[in-house]
DNA sequence: TCTCATACTTACTTTTTTGTCAGTCCCTTA
DNA sequence: TAAGGGACTGACAAAAAAGTAAGTATGAGA
């Protein structure tokens, strides 16, 4: 649960504020955002069909972090009212907006992997 | 401090290993390191400039988010042998080698912000 | 010897994030 | 009536990140 009054947490709304690159993090920086992305930027996927791809990842976690993503507008959850129930998660024109920032960040990660 | 075994520790390593995405958030993902980026694309910088140029920031942060960016090298930190104490720090090539992906991040951040 | 400036450390607490795992809800078919 | 598939949710615990405050190191000059 967050604390809105911490000091922790004033700081990151501060930063939040004055700056694109914080804020940046605050939609694709979580432990699995970057990965389920990648996943749907593949396409639209079920809940268990990105459990299942993902590996490692919690239902809890995997549940978590596409609530913010919807939350964010990054992803939009669709339910189908089938039996089974089917949910799929398919990025939004501002998730798809986030490719090349991806591809940014992916080439200049791999870039400095490699070094002496 | 960090455990290397627990389960935590081992899904970042390996999705560091997999995303380049992922490695490049734990080279400027930490709390201040964009501002610390941002500050040093400026030019070199002593400690104490930098601890009051950053509001908010405590000097054990200052001190722990520059050792990181020393680590990986992306800063340069140099010590001259003064009286009182002179230390510098500034970018490596590395470090300004970030430079077109915090300013991608953060037009892409800036730009998400404003919507409806 | 004492104080000063600069640049940190260290020990400890609080806050936040992540993980574990059992349980829920909604129908449907046996 | 029970079992089953799919998609979660909730309570609790562990780990990691961030914050607080006081202390250390260094040599210079009063």
């Amino acid at each position: 649960m967050r604390k809105l009054t911490s000091t922790n947490a004033i700081n990151e709304a501060s930063l939040v504020r004055n700056c694109g690159v914080v804020y940046a993090l605050t939609l694709i920086g979580g432990r699995w955002k970057p990965t389920l992305l990648f996943s749907l930027l593949g396409g639209t996927m079920r809940y268990n069909q990105l459990l299942k791809s993902i590996p490692g990842i919690s239902e809890r976690m995997l549940a978590a972090q596409l609530r913010e993503l919807e939350k964010d507008g990054l992803v939009k959850r669709t339910v189908y009212a089938e039996v089974p129930q089917r949910v799929e998660y398919e990025l939004t024109a501002l998730g798809m907006s986030a490719a090349p920032l991806l591809r940014t960040m992916s080439e200049w990660g791999n870039s400095l992997r490699e070094r002496p």
